[in-house]
DNA sequence: TTTTATGCATAAGAAATTTATGTATGTTTG
DNA sequence: CAAACATACATAAATTTCTTATGCATAAAA
């Protein structure tokens, strides 16, 4: 992660969304495909990503499949159940994180 | 900053954002407006604003006058002119990065 | 008289990054 | 054909930003 400045805690979110859509993906197909979504503005990057992804597998909410392709190793990551669980949570806290920063820099005037 | 998890890095942008309409605010101020703004959806602790203060302070966005009252001591702090300017700026940021994380989240297939 | 509110501050530790490397294979380009 | 770029993973050191835990001080409320 880097170029437009990203608030930090947003990671984690990003990839389990990207893999609530995906099934599965490994890392660099992450990088690029969090690149072309934002025509560039976000570039993740791999000191961020890869220990990023090891945590999300400690956690017990990605699980792993490797696989040889063009003679090159790819580390698959799929949602486990619980990754599913969390990431509609995740998902939900972004939301009202969202509001809230909204609430805060475009306050209603309180009637009366 | 505790209980609805805050986003790393947007704490600054708030402080901000509340100075460029108060002209001046003290550091306990500023967690009682922010509780009061967002319904209790987020609670400055000291230990974050008042770090982040001083170093706002370091790098020339804000300036102190200190002004006893009630025979208690407080630090009020204001926009500099350089201060100002960065607001602007960390408010296109936070702009760019809900806008970011939107476009991430709900996707626009592409047509053709 | 103990808790709560007001008001500031710092220090230790944790979490999430950035920046800098390192390894390896494959393709493009000058 | 050598150098640069793309693909693919990984880690380590340093930095930023926060949480948690204290500490000091005044004043009001319970």
């Amino acid at each position: 992660m880097s170029n437009s400045k990203l608030y930090k805690g947003s990671l984690s979110t990003i990839i389990l969304k990207l893999l609530s859509k995906e099934d599965k993906m490994y890392g660099y197909e992450i990088t690029q495909r969090v690149k072309e979504l934002t025509k560039g503005e976000l570039k993740i990057t791999e000191g961020a990503l890869y220990p990023a992804l090891h945590k999300l597998e400690a956690d017990g909410l990605l699980e792993v499949e490797m696989q040889k392709v063009d003679n090159r190793l790819r580390k698959y990551y799929k949602l486990t159940q619980k990754g599913t669980t969390e990431t509609v949570s995740k998902l939900e806290e972004l939301e009202r994180f969202m509001e809230t920063m909204n609430g805060l820099m475009n306050p209603k005037p309180s009637l009366g």
